[in-house]
DNA sequence: AAACGAACCGACCGTTCGGTCTGTTGGAGT
DNA sequence: ACTCCAACAGACCGAACGGTCGGTTCGTTT
C-alpha cells in the first residue's frame, strides 16, 4: 500500500537530505519520483507542505522507534539499568547515523536536514531532550539506590553531561568526516558512565 | 584602510550567516554594501569566490584569537594548567557565539554557516579539533604529574570526552533555542573537570 | 594635459525557480 | 454503458536568480 503521497514524502525526504531545502528543486523531485508536477501539486500545496510532511516522515518515524522516543519519566520506576539505557541511546543514535549515511555519504546531511527543520520541530526535539535527560536521571537514581553508582554525584547535571557527551561526540565525528561514531561512543560516553560506578571494592 | 574588497566581505559574511549560502541573493549583497553589482564582481570571480573568502574572514580571522587556535601541543611543557585551559576554551566558544548572535539572534545560524563551509574548512576545523585535544591531554599529564588529577585515567580520552561535552552542550542550547550556554557549560564540563581532581584529602 | 587603467555603475542576459492551468485517464458507482 | 471525479500529465507563467558587458569616473603617471 505505497501510495503516490507516500512515495512523494519518501523522494522528498531523501532529496531534502541529499540536497537542503533550498538546494532541492520541484523538477529533481519530480523526476525521480517518475510522476509529473501536476500529480505532486496535486497532494501538496506547495514545496514548504512537502517540507512539512518530510520532516514528520523523518522524526516522528524515527523517534516514536527509539528508547528515549518511548521511555516516559513519569512512569519510570526503579527499574532502569543505567548502562542498558545509554547502550540503547548511543544504538539509537548510531542506527540514526546509518540511516541517514545509507542516503547520503555525509553524515553532515543529517544536521543540514535537522537545521533546515529547527524552527518547526524544535518544541518536539526539545521534548525528546528532556524527556531523555529525565529518563537518564532516573536510571541514575536507581543506580545510586541499589549502590552501584557514586551517591555523591548530582543525577540531573549527570544525566545532562551524558546527553551532552553524546551529542558532542556525534558532532566531533561529522566535523572529523570519517565518521566512526561508534570508536567516537566507546572512548567517551561508556567510560564516562564507567567512571560513575562506585569505586569496585577498595 | 577598511577597503571596499574588505567591505564587500563583510557584509557578505553577515548576510550568509543571517541567510544561508543559497538564500543569500548578490542582489541584497549589493544592496547592503552600497556598491553596485559590478563593482562586487570586480572583486570577486564569482558567488562562491565570496563565499570563500566570507568563510576564511570568519574561521580564519576568529579562531587566530582564541587558545585552542594559538597553543602548539608540541611547544607545550608542563606549563598548562587544566582548568585554566578548559576555562579559556569555554570563554573562546561563549565568544564566538555571542559575535554570532550579535549578528542574527538565532544561534542556529552559526552551525547552518558551519556546514555550508564544512567541506571547504574540514582540514582546517580537523586540525584545530586535534590540536585542543592534544593540549587538554598535555594539560591532564601535568596535572597528573603535580598529583592534582586522577593518576588511572587516560589522559587523551578524557581530552575528547571534554571536547565532546562542550561542543554537545553548545549543541544541546543550540537545539533547546534558550541560547542560556553559560549555564549549559557550568552544569556540564565544569563540574565534570571537576571530577577528575583527585579526592581532597579523604 | 593627455593618457591610462583600476574601480565602479546598472541595465540586461539566459536560466531556473516554484507554482498554475488545461487537459487526459482510468476505475468505482449506478 | 455511462457518469464522474480523484489522480495524473506536462506545457506554460512571472519572478528572481547569478552573472555579463559596455560605458563612466577618477586618481596616477608621464
Amino acid at each position: 500500500m505505497t501510495s503516490a503521497r507516500n512515495r512523494i514524502i519518501e523522494a522528498a525526504f531523501r532529496l531534502f537530505l541529499k540536497q537542503g531545502y533550498e538546494n532541492a528543486s520541484m523538477a529533481e523531485l519530480v523526476a525521480v519520483t517518475g510522476l509529473s508536477k501536476g500529480a505532486v501539486y496535486h497532494h501538496f500545496r506547495d514545496k514548504e507542505a512537502l517540507h512539512d510532511a518530510a520532516i514528520d516522515h523523518f522524526f516522528l518515524r524515527f523517534f516514536s522507534s527509539t528508547i528515549s522516543g518511548n521511555v516516559n519519566s513519569d512512569k519510570l520506576d526503579c527499574v532502569l539499568d543505567l548502562d542498558a539505557l545509554v547502550g540503547a541511546m548511543i544504538a539509537d543514535f548510531s542506527r540514526l547515523l546509518e540511516t541517514v549515511t545509507a542516503i547520503v555519504p555525509d553524515v553532515g546531511a543529517y544536521y543540514r536536514f535537522l537545521f533546515d527543520a529547527l524552527p518547526k520541530v524544535r518544541p518536539f526535539i526539545r521534548d525528546r531532550l528532556s524527556g531523555a535527560q529525565a529518563a537518564v536521571a532516573v536510571a541514575m537514581r536507581c543506580g545510586q539506590k541499589r549502590g552501584q553508582l557514586n551517591p555523591s554525584l548530582d543525577p540531573d547535571a549527570a544525566a545532562m553531561q551524558c546527553l551532552a557527551m553524546i551529542e558532542g561526540a556525534a558532532l566531533l565525528c561529522v566535523l572529523d568526516g570519517a565518521g566512526e561514531w561508534d570508536a567516537a561512543f566507546e572512548r567517551t560516553i561508556l567510560p564516562f558512565v564507567e567512571s560513575l560506578r562506585v569505586r569496585p571494592s577498595a
